[in-house]
This record gives structure tokens, C-alpha cells and sequence, in this order.
DNA sequence: CCTCGAAGTAACTGGTTGGTTACTTATCGC
DNA sequence: GCGATAAGTAACCAACCAGTTACTTCGAGG
């Protein structure tokens, strides 16, 4: 709650001369240190004394800004969150045809999961803990509904010059989007290893990336 | 290693007259004890002495049947996997055409996933921790390859008889199958929170078998 | 009916872990 | 250059946790 509140507004350039004290900066680092940590190890799996450590900062500092260790978890998320949504917003669709643009929207999906595969393991912690924090966060909600519109204005052009088919749900669209790539990296591990193949290299990866854009594109074209 | 082969094999009829002592039975019961724990919590958050409880056993006794906690894991990772590849096989998709065979088996996997929710918890601890369980594990290897096998024989007949596209590879079809459910229910948590539904509710259930067999399909229609 | 191995128990251990306390040091407006 | 406040430190704590030890009880074969 208050928390948030004791953000250091006495340092508005976060970089001055190199200040012994640089409390943006510490803040800064523990949230990329805690990033890395959750990432890693999950929400269960990390441990405080090591996202200090790995932050240089005293764990007091940590409690200090972050309040505990669900709240940073929460920071952490909403940070995350943020960063894709608003991604995103930059792409910039109604400049391309709904073929074109919606060819953008999943290749720069599946090609964020590779830039940013901390993503996935948070989501995939906070799943386990049944959204629990993602629940009681104002922020992140109202990320959602502009990146929906994104969708219902690219299937509702499509429809209308008569490129795709016309009963596509941009929910079930952005869900199948996101699924085809996440599972792949999600579950790289698991599958590599059942698989026999390095689903990591460069040729596997744009065999999926091929795959995907079949995928949907296939399902959106009109019987 | 020698853990497994400790197996009991005394006791033959594993359910005789109410013994007091049936090792089987305790063997099993820590097993499904294990699978909800882990489930629940991850690897990293499930509690040996809540697995014992939960079983109704000693932990002693768990250590002793099982050698510890990542061996148990493993244990239950086998019989999980094990589990959903051999009810695929009782699939007989070879007696459907390509189109109802296909539709089979991606309504199967679907389901499979609503009716097994620990898989996908499973497999999620087990990728978070970059499966170096199952890389040990002899077992679930040879599981994979009838399911691909099932898939290609469905994809050539489709293509023989025109109603598939020539270019589809068995295994990004497998992963896509998998992709459009799995993802859907690992994350039902974030997904229903932030589109404020309730994804697992009968009606939104419906709307998305409906959708990925219209994905797959549709994909898989010859151009 | 006795013996021997397997099944079972409770208490313990050494190392962690999230969070706190008591204290010191730097910064900045005045 | 001073006093108030924020930044920072180290040591600590109570709870916890995977795995072990030392011991008792059961059951089946001889």
C-alpha cells in the first residue's frame, strides 16, 4: 500500500555526478535482480538474500522499498506486463493490410518470447499461484483492452475485404497467438529432451516462426 | 537407481485381508500424495513432510521407497507422462478418416488437460527446472515416438486423399495440438483475470474446444 | 514358536530463510 | 554547519525443511 508512496522524488535525475547514494538506481537493481531471480528459480524457488546480493544492495533495503517478498514478486509482474502491452501498441497495425498486419502481430509475439523469456516463467509462476497478486494489482487490467482492439480492428478490415473468415473471436485469436509460440518455449526443456533436438537452434526456431504465421493465418482464411 | 528395484514383491495380490502392512498400497498412496503436492505447489514449494502426511505415511518411509525428494519427483513425472501417451494409444485414429482422426485427437488432448490439470503443473516445475529430471530418466523416452508415428500416418492419408496440405511436419503438428490447449489452462489463472471471465466455465469451455479444433483444421486445410 | 528381515515410528540435526532490530552514515534544506 | 530524515549495515531470530538416526513392531518361513 504504501509502499509505492516512498518513491524518491528528491532525486529527479536519476543519474547525477556519481553519487554515493543513488536510491532510483538501487531500486532499479533489485527489480532487474529480482527479475532474474524469479525467473530462474520461481516465485517459491527464490530466495530474498540472493536477489540482494545479486542487486548489491542490503536486504534491509529491499524491505525497505518493496515492502516483502510477494510485493517485489507483484512489482516484478507489473513491470513485466507493461513492457509487453505497451510493445505492442507500437506496432502500428492499421498501416498494413489485416493479412499483413496481423503476419506482424505473430511473428513479433513469438520473436518477444525469445528477447524476453524471464516472461514466460513469471506468468507461469504466478499461474501456480493462481494469479493471486495479479488479482489485487490495479495496474495491469487496463493493459489488456487496447491490444483486444488491436485485433478486432485487423479481423473486422480482414472480414470486410473478405481475407479472413468472418467468425474469428479476437479473444480466442489473441489466446491462439500467444499459445503457439509460449508452449514452444515454455515447455522447450521438456520437449527437447523428448524430442531428441535442440529446439533452441537457429533452424528450429524458424521452422516454428514459419509454423506459427501457418497456423493462424491458415485458421483465419475463409472457408 | 536401486531405489525402484526395491519394489515389494511379496505381497503379490496387492489388496489381501485388511493387513495392516501393505507396502503397495502405501507405495501408491505416497505416489498420488506426491502428485497433488507437487502439483499444488511446484518442486520448489511442495513440503516432503506434507507429501508424508497426506499419504497417511511415515517419512521415513517415504525416503525409503522413494530416495528423495527429486527422485520422487521423477516418480511421479513417469507416471504422468506415461499415463496420457498410453491413453493416446487406445485412440485408434486409424479406424476414422483424416478429418474425424485429427478431430479425435485434438478434442482428446483437450480434454485430457481438463480432466488431468497436474500434467500442466508438472511439466511446467519440470521445464523450470530445464527437465534435468527427465534427462535421467530412461523410461518416458520411448514413449513419444507411436504418438508422432499416429500423427504422421493421419497427415499422409490426409494428404493422399487431398484433404490435408502436403508441407505439414508430424511434430510442430504435435506441439500446435498441444500449444492451443495447454496454454489456454496453464494459464487460465492471468488469462481469466485479466479479461475479467471465467474461463473455466462450462459455456467458455465449449467456445474454445470448438475454436482449436477450427484451428488445427483449419490450418491443415490444403490451400 | 522363534528368528530375521522388512515395515514402521519419533525425535533429531545442520543448514536455510523471510523478515526484523538496533545501529551508523550520508544528504539536503535552512 | 546543523539538525532532521532517508539510506545503508550487520547481526540476529524463530520457523522451517530435507534428510538421518536409533529404535520398535510385525509377519512369514523354518
Amino acid at each position: 500500500m504504501g509502499i509505492m508512496a516512498s518513491v524518491n522524488e528528491s532525486s529527479r535525475e536519476s543519474s547525477r555526478r556519481g553519487a554515493k547514494r543513488d536510491p532510483d538506481a538501487a531500486k532499479e537493481r533489485i527489480l532487474q535482480a529480482a527479475l532474474a531471480e524469479f525467473s530462474d528459480k520461481g516465485l517459491g524457488g527464490a530466495r530474498v538474500d540472493v536477489i540482494a546480493r545479486r542487486a548489491d544492495v542490503n536486504k534491509r533495503m529491499l524491505y525497505h522499498y518493496f515492502g516483502n517478498k510477494d510485493d517485489l514478486f507483484l512489482a516484478v509482474l507489473e513491470f513485466s506486463y507493461a513492457e509487453i502491452r505497451h510493445a505492442e501498441l507500437e506496432l502500428n497495425l492499421d498501416d498494413l493490410s489485416p493479412e499483413d498486419g496481423m503476419r506482424r502481430l505473430v511473428t513479433f509475439t513469438y520473436d518477444y518470447f525469445i528477447k524476453a523469456p524471464y516472461f514466460i516463467n513469471l506468468l507461469n509462476s504466478e499461474n501456480l499461484h493462481q494469479a493471486r497478486h495479479l488479482k489485487r494489482s490495479k495496474a495491469i487490467l487496463d493493459l489488456h483492452g487496447p491490444v483486444i482492439g488491436m485485433i478486432r480492428d485487423l479481423l473486422r478490415r480482414g472480414v470486410a475485404s473478405g481475407v479472413f473468415r468472418a467468425d474469428a473471436d479476437p479473444i480466442q485469436v489473441f489466446i491462439t497467438n500467444a499459445s503457439v509460440g509460449y508452449f514452444y518455449f515454455s515447455n522447450i526443456h521438456t520437449l527437447s529432451t523428448i524430442f531428441d533436438r535442440d529446439l533452441m537452434s537457429d533452424t528450429e526456431l524458424e521452422a516454428r516462426r514459419a509454423h506459427v504465421v501457418d497456423v493462424v493465418m491458415g485458421y483465419l482464411r475463409p472457408a
